[in-house]
DNA sequence: GACTTAAACGAACGTTCGTGCTTTTATGTT
DNA sequence: AACATAAAAGCACGAACGTTCGTTTAAGTC
């Protein structure tokens, strides 16, 4: 790797922390610039447009959270284990040292659930993409035997996930101590009911 | 009622309506004063800052809020139908005409969960005490004998307000046609467990 | 040492931002 | 009709925005 892509890479480090604080279209490429200490220009340089340093900053972080998040937790067993192991890696990832403002999807999803564009869509994609991975995990839990047979999975996903923002928000704006906790106890909540299941 | 507060009530209507869709910081003045005919300077005259300007547009919305939210559901007879009563409107509440970008709080919330100053101190405050009035229809739902006596009414407040973030999630960036029934059935287990609870 | 290429720079473009002043236009009261 | 006051407009400011230009420095090749 060349030092261009190098100063790119802390480019897109410092896009990623920066954006997690003041979101996607507060990431500004005079600020950005300031802060690794280079010209607005050279910094530009190396994307065509502020949308497509947007874009990267996006996939960047997605690339991290499969390594903090997702690969860990494929470590664990299969069905409930992994699927607490997931949960569980969501939530030191809202608290990781490279996201100082939380996770960056969720300011990017509310932020841009009003905005079309290529910027919006590679949102969607990544997380229709976390949502199907948590389904197919609890899908997996049903066939071990963690879980009710006539569970709906893509329902389960969709509630975990309102958990975990119910923790972003519990955790983040209100600053809750007990928010982890909650957190927690709504998980459990979601897990018996996904045991003892009449209907979907 | 002078001509002055008219047009400042107009002001504010319309700054909260663009709030919900660009945001507390991206509301701008000048696009504001464009979309009401105005010049930037006879609008700005009304207040005495920006940020005032996005205080009294939250301030607004609270109203709002209680208008279409919480009135109506004080109607519902006490204890579970109150809290059903409470939960529905709040589904309708995100695609009221008058926020087009869905809830104010809920950008806000994550627009400003990293920002300290007297706005996010007021948006805090809101959100305690509609997370404590939803805790507080549930635990009078236990004395009415709708739920178990042992029911953490903050929990399940906590928890609710994360099926309605989820909602909002999967209902405005995924734009998922099943995003009501989702939240729906979340509710419903969340009401089973509230029921039949054992432990906090 | 001459030449090529990549990387960063400095300056400037036209716009928009929030915020002040000063002046003009409406409104409302005698 | 004359006046007092409130509301909106006009204009300008300094700063920051994304973007483009031409130039300079640094690295690598022959």
């Amino acid at each position: 790797m060349g030092k261009g892509n190098k100063t790119r890479e802390a480019i897109l480090d410092q896009a990623m922390r920066l954006a997690s604080e003041v979101g996607l279209s507060g990431l500004s490429i005079g600020r950005l610039a300031a802060d690794l200490h280079m010209s607005k220009s050279g910094l530009f340089a190396h994307f065509q447009s502020k949308e497509t340093l947007q874009i990267e900053a996006l996939m960047r972080a997605s690339g991290l959270f499969v390594e903090i998040v997702v690969r860990p937790a494929l470590a664990a067993p299969r069905g409930e284990p992994r699927l607490r192991a997931l949960f569980e890696r969501w939530l030191g990832w809202t608290k990781t040292a490279e996201l100082p403002g939380g996770c960056l999807f969720v300011t990017a999803a509310v932020e841009l659930d009003d905005r079309p564009g290529p910027v919006r869509d590679r949102l969607v994609g990544l997380q229709k993409e976390w949502l199907e991975l948590i389904a197919r995990v609890a899908t997996t839990g049903v066939a071990e035997g963690h879980f009710a047979g006539n569970l709906d999975a893509d329902q389960l996903a969709h509630d975990l996930y309102a958990v975990m923002l119910g923790y972003h928000h519990a955790s983040r704006l209100m600053r809750d101590p007990r928010a982890a906790d909650r957190a927690r106890a709504g998980f459990e909540t979601l897990l018996t009911a996904a045991r003892a299941r009449r209907s979907a």
